[in-house]
DNA sequence: CCGTTAACTAAATGGTTAGTTAAAATTTTA
DNA sequence: TAAAATTTTAACTAACCATTTAGTTAACGG
């Protein structure tokens, strides 16, 4: 392996390890030298690459969004109908916070710490998802197979609710062996169940 | 004042500090010192009447589910129809979170950390919540003015959508100064606009 | 094969911070 | 008023932790 080559996946590790510590233990309480032990390389190394601990996190907050912004957008582009849209917007939301466990955590610090920490770059992918569905909400409605709602609320509970689905998770499994079996609690084992849940749920609402 | 009066006080003048500071800048980030010192008492106070981080921290915690819990469940209660209660929970959690802007950022985190800090007690109320919102349904499925619908999803678009539009307040502001006031986003002055919307979007999608 | 340079490391540095302590001051109680 | 509870003061420590520094290793180009 060349040296570029190996600088890169050096780079890679660290913020995949990085990405991982900071959505569990936040900005605040990530530490350079777990990230560093985790990642298997030496803490310098994590400097000479990337730099302080602000810089880190703002490059794992930066490919997160890139990533997921650039699968939204492009699931929801090759489809044509407003109805095929929504649902196209809702099932790549769930697959890219599915797989991508730290993507919902990430986020929901960034809301409870006011934003502060999110990097210019960031907020450009949430506009283009913004845009996004605010555009599909709009076409639907000019087509007449939408109710005119509020896209700003109904953004609001597509975000909302597969954001504290899956970060939720931990938080269910407690409850479930507080109240045993019979408790009515959601579980999904699959992408698509939860997904087709919540687009039929929304589209009932969204449909004159 | 005498002297439990007074000792109460404190107290409470030092977990309404730890509140504000906790939902800032999460366990991790915040400062005893810096607690100590906008609550206007000394760093050993808050050992001696409560003792260290990790207990300021669950009673944090607890004292503000105690009172969101509270004021739900009565309100809800004093309702008679399906409908009613379900407006109620949803007008009653939209007053709560937007008149304890701490709540929906302290929750956040602890999903974000996978609940590891949320004290015993602070799971009985939210089972508390849970099976309110649960039984309000059942009434309405059972006379037939609700769908059948699966609560833990219908819990998910409430709790989600509230507490991303309060959390998301900051966020909203940097988005709305990046794209310009023509974008539509949403902003409410009034909490019974919000949970007018809120009520009426999530209706349209229960009702049959 | 050799000098250069990118990549990496081990160890040190220095600031920060949770928690403690002991004595004194203040307030409340009885 | 004496005892008890509360609070302050302010110094202290031991651990923690981000960042730097000085040095090592190995790939690369010529």
């Amino acid at each position: 392996m060349n040296r570029a080559e190996s600088s890169l996946d050096t780079i890679d590790i660290i913020l995949r390890t990085a990405t991982e510590h900071f959505a569990e233990r936040g900005l605040a309480g990530a530490r350079i030298d777990e990230i560093a032990r985790d990642a298997g390389v030496n803490k310098a190394t994590i400097y000479y690459h990337i730099g302080g601990k602000d810089e880190l996190y703002a490059a794992v907050f930066r490919e997160n969004m890139r990533n997921s912004t650039e699968r939204l957008l492009s699931n929801v582009e090759a489809k044509q109908t407003a109805e095929e849209k929504f649902k196209a917007y809702v099932q790549t939301m769930v697959e890219n916070l599915r797989e991508n466990k730290a993507a919902a955590p990430l986020m929901m610090r960034e809301l409870a710490s006011g934003a502060e920490n999110i990097p210019q770059e960031g907020l450009q992918y949430i506009v283009k998802m913004l845009t996004t569905i605010i555009q599909t909400l709009e076409q639907g409605r000019q087509d007449g197979s939408f109710r005119d709602t509020n896209p700003g609320l109904t953004h609001l509970m597509i975000i909302g609710s597969i954001m504290f689905y899956t970060a939720g998770e931990p938080l269910r499994k407690k409850l479930m062996g507080l109240m045993g079996a019979d408790f009515p609690m959601l579980e999904y084992t699959k992408d698509c169940d939860l997904a087709r849940d919540i687009s039929d749920f929304l589209l009932h609402a969204l449909k004159p």
